[in-house]
RNA sequence: GGGGUAGUAGGGUAGCCUGGUCCAUCCUAGAGCGUUUGGGACGCUUUGACGGCGGUUCGAAUCCGCCCUACCCCA
């Protein structure tokens, strides 16, 4: 089966879709010859350009980006005891310079807090220098031993964006990850992405943070993924690389942070939610490619077609749609089955009858043919991708909707798990009711404290032990 | 973490058990030429592969070992 030819497998086999769609669509090449790397083709490159564009305008807002080393001493990386246990022994090292082994072993960064700390720590040394709030997008390392998944499990994450700030006090570090979540439901909004926030329970939860905020979806076969976290560090890191201010009053102070982690993930649940038999479906404010033109060219009016196809790929362009005008000697029909593969939201069709009739024909990749008047194109091309992003979000908010059920028995619970789909029960915040329901079930306790529109946050009898208990999310989980 | 199956052109496959008939089959894509073009065009010509390393053998895609990679099942 070739790429630009035939079928996807149908989206209700989500593996074997996804797998297909990935390089089909030109988004990964699995074939690098290295277990868990992968490389982007151009085309999910420039989807990943825009996706995180977004990301950086939303950050740049009140962060500052900045870069700091891949490798870190080990001295450094072994000083957070409980951080080093929750990373195992999933730590790539790098043991030679050349042919010599190195005095200092180098870590590469499973995640950068070890790397940006001791920083932190002379860069902190007043009230005034706080708050501090910096992000960095980069690559890092994770000897999974899992079973590995492009963008969802990989041992090289390609673009792990995360944020680090400093602050005086630990409500001024809650009230800061409360903005971290604020930003968080904004990109995913821009992406047509419903999110579900909860509280990870204690064992779950970032190590050496205080407590972490999730941000789960859920994807086509119910499982759930992770697609974003935000953890309240307390002073438990500053206490370790000695990031202490002076306060007010004259006195030196622990500082209190918070980090905040956004991947590829988010590409990966991009594709995967709003994606469909036909193959990709982009949301405007994330295609590469907007606006495809596809000109019916037929005989003698070849010169006449084309002429007036440009035309109109120049205003669009003027606009700043992001339009391609597709000239290629292909049938029409292979050129509609190509863009669709690859999600452009908005394909316009223009041949001679459109153009006798002063129409372009708009064909929407979520459904539907409208004929929009030529010399009101830029407002007719505007309001139809305005209707795609809002037909992709109820689309997307009906599935979540639809995989989420309130059970009240174990019995109820594993069924509604067996069937694809994520519940919420009673629990009472004891480790041993979440063990075990966590063991009846195969599957996680996600959190409490849920904030969705799609949960009602209730009170109830814990489904173990029947002791008072709160809303809490339970799913099978990537 | 435990088990299983498999790697043959860009993609999908035949050949493997029973070593030689294979300078490796077929489909598809790619390239060239021509005719086409309102939902995946057609004809002719043509390029391209045995995962890696080692072993057995007169001879290995085929048998053996290790490595790498992928997929599936169980925990």
């Amino acid at each position: 089966m070739d790429k630009d030819a035939g079928a996807l497998p149908p989206k209700h086999q989500f593996s074997e879709w996804y797998n297909d769609i990935l390089w089909r669509a030109e988004i990964m090449d699995v074939r690098y010859p290295v277990k868990g790397l992968y490389v982007w083709y151009p085309y999910g490159f420039a989807v990943r350009k825009h996706v995180y564009q977004r990301l950086r305008d939303l950050l740049d807002r009140d962060h500052e980006e900045a870069l700091f080393p891949l490798l870190i001493p080990e001295q450094e990386f072994m000083k957070e005891a409980e951080h080093i246990k929750g990373f195992g022994g999933e730590v790539y090292w790098v043991t030679h310079g050349g042919t010599a082994p190195l005095d200092v072993k180098l870590a590469l960064r499973p995640t950068s807090e070890t790397a940006i700390y001791p920083i932190y720590a002379l860069w902190v040394r007043s009230h005034a220098d706080l708050p501090i709030r910096i992000y960095q997008i980069v690559n890092t390392f994770r000897h999974e031993t899992k079973q590995t998944r492009p963008m969802i499990r990989a041992r090289e994450i390609t673009s792990f964006m995360e944020s680090h700030t400093v602050h005086e006090t630990w409500k001024d570090a809650e009230s800061q990850v409360e903005s971290e979540i604020a930003l968080t439901r904004e990109f995913y909004e821009s992406l047509c992405i419903p999110i579900i926030i909860s509280k990870r329970p204690d064992w779950d939860k970032f190590p050496g943070a205080d407590y972490t905020i999730a941000v789960d979806a859920i994807m086509p076969n119910g499982k759930t993924l992770q697609i974003g976290t935000v953890h309240h560090l307390g002073n438990h890191f500053s206490k370790t690389f000695e990031i202490r201010y002076e306060d007010i009053n004259g006195e030196q102070q622990y500082a209190q942070q918070t980090c905040y982690g956004i991947s590829e993930r988010s590409i990966a649940a991009l594709i995967s939610l709003h994606g469909d038999d036909t193959g990709l479906v982009l949301p405007p404010a994330v295609a590469p490619v907007q606006v495809v033109i596809v000109p019916i060219t037929i005989g003698k009016r070849h010169e006449d077609v084309i002429a007036s196809a440009q035309s109109l790929e120049q205003e669009l362009r003027n606009a700043g749609f992001r339009v391609r005008l597709d000239t290629r000697e292909m049938r029409p029909g292979a050129k509609y089955y190509w863009w669709e593969l690859r999600g452009v939201p908005l394909r316009l069709e223009l041949g001679p009858r459109d153009i006798d009739g002063g129409t372009v024909m708009a064909v929407r990749r979520t459904g539907g043919k409208v004929a929009l008047g030529r010399v009101d194109i830029k407002a007719g091309v505007s309001r139809v991708l305005a209707e795609i992003a809002d037909a992709m979000r109820v689309k997307a908010e009906e599935h979540t909707k639809g995989r989420l059920c309130i059970v009240d028995t174990i019995g109820a619970l594993t069924s509604a798990l067996n069937e694809g789909n994520v519940a919420v029960v009673h629990w009472c915040n004891e480790r041993a009711c979440g063990d075990a329901i966590e063991d009846k079930t195969n599957a996680s306790v996600l959190g409490t404290d849920v904030r969705s529109v799609y949960v009602p946050a209730t009170e109830g009898a814990c489904i173990i032990c029947g002791k008072p208990g709160k809303a809490t999310l339970v799913g099978r989980a990537y």
